[in-house]
DNA sequence: CCCAAATGGAAAGTACACTTTACATTGTTG
DNA sequence: CAACAATGTAAAGTGTACTTTCCATTTGGG
């Protein structure tokens, strides 16, 4: 899955620790997620969609992974 | 968090093995879900969304946790 | 240049999503 | 009622999301 966590984060002009706090999460899960190190779970995608007023499926991009 | 899985499992006629083998997971996870003892990933949330022509938003309701 | 702020990322531990196996319960339907 | 289909659910094991701690690298402002 591929997101466009940090786009979104930069162009609202906030850091990741801020972003972190503000979802109650550390600043490595944020870090990890823009730098598609894992997945979130889905109450934190909820959370993300939410505090950006968004949308799950416009933050998350998830296209068929073929991974079986 | 909520979801409306069962509901719209049974509205379009379809067994939960037969929604499991469509996903690719175990028919227990199917009626976990359904039954509210844990959370789909996201990758499964979209697959589900995907599967029934929805989003997320549509099939998993999120209403601000206060599990702190 | 220099320092500090911001980010990248590894390591070890915990929580939970998901699997397989197994059995019990609840409807049907013959 | 008998027998089978569909569902509920528990237990033990595995993978991964997330935490804390720690250190390295990058970057911007004085």
């Amino acid at each position: 899955m591929n997101n466009r966590l940090e786009e979104i984060r930069k162009k609202r002009g906030i850091k990741q620790e801020e972003l972190a706090k503000a979802l109650e999460v550390s600043r490595q899960t944020i870090g990890s997620l823009e730098n598609g190190r894992y997945n979130p779970s889905i109450l934190l995608a909820f959370k993300i969609a939410r505090f950006f007023g968004m949308s799950i499926e416009e933050i998350f991009i998830y296209e068929e992974e073929n991974n079986v």
